[in-house]
DNA sequence: CGAGAATTTGAAACCCATCAATGACGGTGG
DNA sequence: CCACCGTCATTGATGGGTTTCAAATTCTCG
């Protein structure tokens, strides 16, 4: 998921969820539709199901023992999801937008899957993956900068909805503060106030709330950890005002 | 790994690594024997092999790009490793003390497993509780008070070495405090006022700084998290002195 | 028993969560 | 069309938990 530490190479390892022959087991099935905020399926429902989202954003989540709630990750549209469930649903699905699904049974996924030896290393190399991912996001989480960990989410979205971002790409943010701060174990005032410190330093624009755009590519990935700091091709004229609070405030 | 969470019944979900037909493949195979701080394979080789440890404890780490350590897990006695790697592992696997391994190539471990219609839904079953693991594992880690935390690796460990535990179980440590702060996210000097806090509350004693003795194992889970705090079953009566510092230090 | 390593404890600084207030936006109804 | 309201986002101030730097103490092992 985050390219810098698990994959050896630097390239984005979802293309690998959305190019499985797995997800042609789904084409047959049809679509249904859920509007903002309508659960797919909740945390400890028997685990009948696995999906495939065609359009929108899911949002997993979590609550912990103390009320709080834990976003476990995002499945965007292409991706399959409910592959690693034992008998339960570990983590309840809900929508962030519209979101349509295709839904296939357990049952006949697994059956599908079992009768094909094609099918099979993908059902495992899909798990991997996933692995992999929650992996990724542990460590992210571990790295304790929140502007690391914000910095590293925004490529995270880039990358998932145009390519290795340059400078000038435009980030959707389909999900609130909230969602961002509960992915990213933080608090929404510190999601603001990094987003705020990324844009007085030049990294990122915003034009709205949920519209920003990259300006310093370079400058995101080193705190995103991706690269060594080093050179600062992208605008280092801007250095002299960085450090410090804004002297006035932009939009 | 941690019950609280993931598992629907507060069963310790381990024992299902070891019970594992999976382990017959192994034992066909020859002992090799790793001592103090040796790695069974680094970050980034290619994955060959799967292993078994049949004594010892390992510990499974990457190194961050900005040189620090963080320690993705343990594999104890009786667990299997290496099952949910791509093509590279993911991590170095590095001896916590005297361990010794059972080694497979991935290929004739695949080989076994494809041509078996019982161990293929085995192997599943394994990469999912791995999944779950490491899903746990994260939360745990973002629950944020270190006490909390430690509280959950203590149980974590007892339940590994000595079952469910009660008043009066030891506990080996095998790691160094320095492992159980990079497990845990946090700085060693933390992990060590964590457990003496514990102490100060008469939740644990120590017998030098790797052996220590459960004596409230309900305060214990509730630190974790596992139970609503409430009754107070254990040693009541010192909880005057439980909130503040020590007027004193024991040992 | 002694030396080096590991652990524990102390003090200060920092980062982030929390509480609180303000500002921006979108929709509804007058 | 605009006023109003609720939601969401931003910003400020404060406090607390952790990290960091530093030193003392304990443990381990030859």
């Amino acid at each position: 998921m985050y390219a810098i530490t698990t994959n050896s190479k630097a390239e984005p390892i979802l293309p690998s969820f959305s190019n499985s022959v797995l997800l042609e087991l789904f084409q047959a099935k049809p679509v249904e539709n859920f509007s903002t905020g309508r659960a797919v399926f909740w945390e400890g429902d028997p685990a009948k199901d696995v999906f495939e989202v065609t359009r929108g954003i899911l949002r997993l989540y979590r609550i912990l023992p103390d009320g709080r709630r834990a976003i476990v990750g995002f499945v965007f549209a292409g991706e399959m999801m409910g592959l690693s469930f034992q008998d339960r649903y570990l983590f309840t699905a809900e929508a962030v937008g519209e979101v349509s699904v295709h839904r296939i049974s357990r049952r006949m996924f697994h059956a599908a899957v079992d009768s094909s030896p094609h099918l099979r290393p993908e059902l495992l190399s899909h798990l991997r993956d996933e692995m992999c991912a929650a992996q990724d996001q542990m460590l992210l989480v571990l790295r304790n900068s929140a502007d690391e960990r914000l910095a590293s989410f925004l490529l995270l979205i880039a990358r998932k909805t145009s390519g290795e971002p340059e400078r000038g790409t435009e980030i959707q943010l389909a999900m609130a503060r909230a969602d961002i701060a509960d992915y990213l174990g933080m608090s929404i005032e510190t999601v603001s106030r990094s987003i705020s410190r990324l844009k007085w330093q030049g990294i990122i624009a915003l034009d709205g709330p949920s519209r920003l755009t990259i300006q310093r590519v370079r400058a995101l990935r080193e705190l995103a950890g991706e690269v060594e700091r080093f050179g600062d091709e992208d605008i280092p004229h801007l250095a002299a005002t960085m450090g410090r609070q804004p002297v006035q405030l932009a939009r």
